[in-house]
DNA sequence: AGCACGCCGACT
DNA sequence: GTCGGCGTGCTC
C-alpha cells in the first residue's frame, strides 16, 4: 500500500489527495502533502499514510485552491495512502477552517496542530478497534438514557440576568454572526446561571454547547452544576487529566453529536461538535487559556474566532475582563452585559489597606502578619468564622542565606534560587526540578548559622499556627490552620479532600496560593487577607498589574458569599504602597477605573491591545549563540516586505535567562497592524529554518504570537 | 520528531 | 575487522 505506484500509467489512474501529516514546524513541512488513493476520501477523514519510514495518523485535507503556491509533484513521485478510519465521520468543514486559521495564525503546520488536539489514543487504533469503541459507546448511550434523573429546581433570575439572557436570545435568533458578549459581573453575581440558561435555550434548539474553564480543578464542580440542571442530557468533559480511554470516549461523544454539553479546558476549544450552538468562556481573563508550549494558541481568542465562523453566540464571562476584551467592548466590537450586584443582596467584602510603613522599623525583621491583622484573625476564630490568608508563593522560604559569607541557595542549572521546603527538608528549584537535602552548614564557608530569607505558604502556615496558639473557637477547641497549594495537593484527590475539610468547617484559618482563589465557593469565609502582594506592582511584566488586580478581586470574592455574613466580611491587603492606583481602585471595587488607567498606560507605551506583539525565542548552551541567531533573524526580517510597518527590538535575555543549563534569549516584534505582523511571520518562517541550520549550537527556536509576558 | 546515512574511536 | 558515537538531512 505504501509503495510508489509501479508505473506512471497506474499513478495516473489514482486520485490525488492532500493530507495534513503530523510533522513538526521545524521539519519544514508546513502545508498538507500530496498522496495517491484508489478511492475518493472526503476531506476530514482520518487515515494512515507513509512518511519516510513511518506510518502516521493523518487527516485528508481540502483540495488545493487556485491561488495556492508551492510546487506540485508529479504523480509518479507520490506514495499511496494507507487504510482510512472511515468508521468515523469526517471532521467537518468548520473544524477544518478553525484548524487552518489557528495553524496559520500561530505559525504551526496544520497536521501538527490537528493531531495534537485529537485524542492521543486515536493514533493507536485501527479501523476495527475503532468500530468496537463506537459500538460500546452506542451501548453506553442507551443505558444512560434509561437512568435519567429529575432535574433540579431552576432559580429565579435577577433583572440584570434576565436582561442579559434576553440579549443572548435575540442574538441566537439572528442569522448573521453575532458579536461576542462580554458578561461582566463580580463573583457571586450569577454569571454561571446565565451560562446555564443560555445553554438551556441552545439545547432546546437541538444544538450542542461548549463551555471552557481555565483549570482542570474547576471542571468537576461546574460539571456537577450542569449535570444537576440538565439531568438526562449527555455531558462530557475534555481536559488533559482524563485517562486516554476517557478522553477518546468523551471526544467521540462530542464528535458524533451525542454529547449535548462539552465542558473543558483550553484544548476543548478544538472539540469537534457538529451541532455547535453556543460557546461560553468562563473567567475569560485567565492566563491559563494561553497554551505555553508547542502551538501557543489562546483558547479564548480561538473561541471568539470559532463562534464567528459557525455563526453562534460566544459569552466571555469575568469579574475582571482582560484588557483586550474590555477594549473590544469599549470600541463596540463586543457587546457588554453587566451583572452589577451579587445575587441575594450579598455585598462585596469591605477592602482595608494596611500600610506596612506604619509598623515600627527597628526590629530588622518584618513580620508576615501585622498586629491588627492578627487581631482580626483571632476574632474570626473566636466567633467560629473562617479566614483565608493568601500568599502567592509556595515553599517555606524562597531562598536560604548565609549571614557570614552571603551565600544564597542558587540553582546550579538555572538563574533562580532554590526554594527551601521544610516539610521534606529539601532545597528545590521550581524551574528545573533539581532537589537536594538542606545542608547543615553553609556550603561555601561552613558557617552553621544559615537562615531562610522571606516566606512562602509553608512558613506562613507554621507562623500562623504559632501566633494563634491558645486562641479558642466558640466550642472550646483550639484554632486550626491548614494550607492548600501545589505541594499540599500533589496526591490525586487531595485537593478535593482538603477543600472538603474547609467546607465541613474543620479549618479556621486557610493559607493558600492562587490555587484557592479560583472558583471555589467557601460559604463561611468572612476574612480574606493578602499578606505580601506588592511584588507585582514593580514587575517588568506589563501584564503583572492586571493579573494582580484580578487575583485580589477574585480572592475578595471568596469572602461573604453567604449573604447573612456578607455585611461583616472583609478583605485585608498588607502593602508598603497603599496609595498605589491599583490598590485605590481595589478599595472601591472599581474595575472600570483600574481598566481605564491601565488602558491609558498601554496606549501611551504602545502595548496590547493597542499594538500587536510576537516574540522570537532562541535557546542555546551559550547566550552568544542564541543572540547571534536572533540578530541574523532580525536582519532577515528587515529585508521582508512588511518590515516598514514593524518594530524589531534588540535581543534580550528572557526574564528567566537560564533554565536547566540552557541559555534563553528573546526578541520582540511589534506592529500596529495585525495583518502586517502576520504577513511578516509567514514570510519569515522559511528564513528562520534556514538560519537554524547555519547557526551551530542553537538548540531550539520558537515563535510566540500574542505572548502573555515579554 | 523519527529514522536514515555517514564517517571516526575502543572492543570481540 | 565492526559496534556505535551522535552530526546532518529528508520525509509527498
Amino acid at each position: 500500500m505504501s509503495e510508489l505506484p509501479a508505473t506512471p500509467a497506474l499513478a495516473a489512474a489514482l486520485l490525488r489527495l492532500r493530507v495534513a501529516v503530523d510533522a513538526p514546524q521545524h521539519s519544514g513541512i508546513a502545508a498538507p502533502l500530496d498522496y495517491l488513493s484508489e478511492r475518493p476520501l472526503a476531506p476530514g477523514t482520518l487515515l494512515q499514510v507513509p512518511l519516510g519510514k513511518r506510518e502516521l495518523l493523518a487527516i485528508v485535507w481540502d483540495p488545493a485552491q487556485e491561488g495556492d503556491q508551492g510546487q506540485v509533484l508529479p504523480a509518479e513521485q507520490l506514495r499511496q495512502v494507507g487504510p482510512a478510519l472511515d468508521a468515523l465521520p469526517p471532521l467537518n468543514e468548520a473544524w477544518r477552517r478553525l484548524l487552518e486559521f489557528a495553524a496559520g495564525y500561530y505559525q504551526r503546520s496544520i497536521g501538527e496542530l490537528a493531531l495534537s488536539v485529537l485524542p492521543p489514543q486515536l493514533r493507536e487504533l485501527d479501523g476495527k478497534q475503532l468500530q468496537g469503541r463506537l459500538k460500546k459507546l452506542a451501548k453506553l448511550r442507551t443505558e444512560a438514557d434509561a437512568s435519567a434523573i429529575e432535574a433540579s429546581a431552576v432559580p429565579e433570575l435577577s433583572v440584570a440576568q434576565a436582561e442579559a439572557l434576553q440579549r443572548i436570545d435575540t442574538l441566537m435568533q439572528t442569522d448573521a454572526a453575532p458579536p461576542p458578549l462580554l458578561l461582566y459581573g463580580v463573583t457571586g453575581s450569577g454569571k454561571t446561571e446565565v451560562y446555564l440558561r443560555a445553554a438551556e435555550h441552545a439545547l432546546a434548539q437541538g444544538r450542542q454547547v461548549l463551555v471552557l474553564v481555565p483549570e482542570i480543578n474547576l471542571t468537576p464542580q461546574l460539571e456537577a452544576r450542569f449535570a444537576e440542571r440538565f439531568a438526562g442530557r449527555h455531558i462530557v468533559s475534555l481536559h488533559s487529566g482524563l485517562t486516554p480511554a476517557q478522553r477518546l470516549r468523551h471526544w467521540l461523544a462530542a464528535h458524533l453529536g451525542e454529547a449535548d454539553l462539552v465542558l473543558g479546558t483550553r484544548l476543548a476549544v478544538f472539540a469537534s461538535m457538529p451541532r455547535l450552538g453556543l460557546i461560553a468562556v468562563d473567567e475569560e481573563h485567565d492566563p491559563s487559556y494561553k497554551q505555553q508550549d508547542g502551538a501557543r494558541y489562546s483558547a479564548r481568542d480561538l473561541a471568539v474566532y470559532r463562534a464567528r465562523l459557525e455563526r453562534v453566540p460566544v459569552i466571555l464571562g469575568s469579574a475582571t475582563p482582560s484588557l483586550e476584551s474590555w477594549q473590544h467592548a469599549n470600541a463596540g466590537r463586543y457587546q457588554r452585559l453587566a451583572l452589577p450586584a451579587r445575587i441575594g443582596g450579598g455585598a462585596m467584602p469591605r477592602v482595608r489597606l494596611f500600610d506596612m510603613n506604619s509598623l515600627p522599623r527597628n526590629k530588622g525583621v518584618t513580620t508576615a502578619i501585622s498586629a491588627p491583622l492578627l487581631h482580626a484573625l483571632r476574632q474570626r476564630v473566636e466567633r467560629g468564622e473562617q479566614s483565608l490568608v493568601f500568599l502567592n508563593r509556595r515553599g517555606y522560604a524562597p531562598v536560604l542565606h548565609c549571614g557570614e559569607c552571603n551565600w544564597k541557595s542558587d540553582c546550579p542549572n538555572c538563574s533562580a534560587w532554590r526554594v527551601f521546603h521544610k516539610e521534606d527538608r529539601t532545597l528545590r528549584c521550581h524551574h528545573c526540578g533539581v532537589a537536594e537535602r538542606v545542608p547543615r552548614a553553609c556550603p561555601s564557608c561552613g558557617n552553621l548559622d544559615i537562615a531562610p530569607l522571606g516566606r512562602g505558604t509553608e512558613r506562613l502556615e507554621e507562623q500562623l499556627a504559632e501566633m494563634l496558639q491558645g486562641v479558642l473557637r466558640p466550642d472550646g477547641g483550639p484554632a486550626r490552620v491548614a494550607r492548600i497549594d501545589a505541594d499540599s495537593t500533589k496526591l490525586k484527590g487531595s485537593l478535593e479532600s482538603q477543600l472538603g475539610a474547609v467546607h465541613a468547617g474543620e479549618v479556621d484559618v486557610l493559607v493558600g496560593t492562587q490555587m484557592v482563589t479560583k472558583g471555589h465557593d467557601f460559604r463561611r469565609i468572612t476574612l480574606v487577607a493578602a499578606v505580601n502582594p506588592d511584588a507585582a506592582l514593580f514587575s517588568s511584566d506589563f501584564r503583572a498589574p492586571e493579573r494582580l488586580f484580578s487575583l485580589l478581586m477574585q480572592a475578595a470574592g471568596r469572602a461573604g458569599r453567604d449573604a447573612a455574613q456578607a455585611a461583616q466580611s472583609e478583605m485585608w491587603v498588607q502593602t508598603w504602597h497603599p496609595q498605589h492606583a491599583l490598590y485605590q481602585a481595589l478599595l472601591a471595587h472599581d474595575f472600570e477605573r483600574f481598566a481605564a488607567s491601565q488602558l491609558a498606560e498601554r496606549e501611551s507605551a504602545g502595548l496590547p491591545p493597542f499594538a500587536h506583539l510576537a516574540l522570537l525565542r532562541a535557546e542555546a548552551r551559550t547566550p552568544e549563540v542564541a543572540e547571534a541567531f536572533l540578530k541574523a533573524a532580525a536582519e532577515a526580517a528587515a529585508g521582508l516586505s512588511t518590515a516598514a510597518q514593524l518594530l524589531v527590538y534588540p535581543p534580550v535575555p528572557m526574564s528567566m535567562a537560564r533554565v536547566a543549563n540552557v541559555e534563553r534569549m528573546q526578541m520582540l516584534l511589534e506592529s500596529a497592524s495585525r495583518p502586517a505582523l502576520q504577513a511578516l511571520l509567514r514570510a519569515w518562517l522559511p528564513e528562520l529554518q534556514q538560519l537554524k541550520r547555519e547557526h551551530r549550537g542553537l538548540l531550539r527556536w520558537a515563535i510566540d504570537v500574542d505572548p502573555l509576558a515579554i
